[in-house]
DNA sequence: GCGTTTGTTCAGTCCTAACTAAACGTTCAA
DNA sequence: TTGAACGTTTAGTTAGGACTGAACAAACGC
């Protein structure tokens, strides 16, 4: 299956959205077309084909959507090529990604608040709401998370 | 007041934070140090000093922050310095930005839909569950974001 | 008016990270 | 065993963005 005009507007918008995030764009445009593509799995060689990329970029950024539990590898029986497709749960392996930044920054709050131990209560209020605020958020994304799971 | 070591390194590890979600390194120094300076409030010439950065870096990047919404400039009477300090609410609004790319996300599902309208439903499946997904925590954080407003 | 202090803007530099292309290794068929 | 089809790795190029330093503009005291 080959791309139209609008599903390359579409792959290039994923590009932009998955950079947004912290991504290589290629990542983005990889998952776009996997999110649009009949059938659902491609080979590299498609993947280089439609996104007149490089082998070795697509060979890369597969792994990195691998590694990061976003697409997964087949590799069917008696086939020469690796064909890939969407992960389930790939959404949700993302947003565990986010929590786990949130928990960066309260960790760093409480590393600030050892350094202040000794100074006046009024001094030590601005780490204390960074680090309520981000305790606060990271046990309700985990809590909303399995709700989704659950949901669905 | 000037930082000690140990302040120096929180600073840093702020820049990096920050740097994971997507905001200068800079950003991150200028706010870490604002969380832990006494008074709260900082002058321009004592972020240059304490950063060891330029007047111009200063200047590009508090206005960055002050556009975020995470920092207020005071423009105190007789005084020819401005100042700088951590607005309340600053994570809250932090995590607003948060929400309007996780709406970008479900636009670009609604965009990928259209382009498939007339596909059969299997093939659609994929997009419709990008699309509740992001529909799903577009609602939940707003209502989140409300309950600490409320419960601080 | 002039000089000083302060903040902004802009050209230039540097650094990182994505991407390409080519070399390499591996597997399989003949 | 040779050659073809794939995937991976790596050196080199390129693009983007952060940061610096200097020029510029505005506000103020004298």
């Amino acid at each position: 299956m080959e791309p139209t005009v609008e599903h390359k507007h579409f792959i290039e918008q994923m590009g932009l959205a998955f950079e947004m995030v912290g991504l290589p764009r290629m990542a983005g445009r990889i998952f776009g077309w996997l999110l649009i593509s009949q059938p659902p799995h491609q080979s590299t060689n498609e993947l280089v084909e439609v996104l007149q990329a490089s082998k070795g970029s697509i060979s890369t950024t597969t792994r990195l959507l691998i590694q990061l539990k976003m697409i997964d590898r087949l590799s069917l029986l008696g086939e020469r090529q690796d064909y890939f497709c969407i992960k389930p749960g790939a959404w949700s392996q993302m947003m565990t990604e986010q929590v786990a930044g949130i928990t960066a920054f309260r960790q760093l709050a409480e590393k600030g608040l050892e350094l202040l131990a000794t100074k006046n209560p009024e001094h030590r209020l601005r780490l204390e709401e960074m680090r309520d605020f981000h305790a606060f958020w990271e046990r309700e994304l985990l809590i909303l998370n399995q709700c989704w799971e659950a949901e669905r």
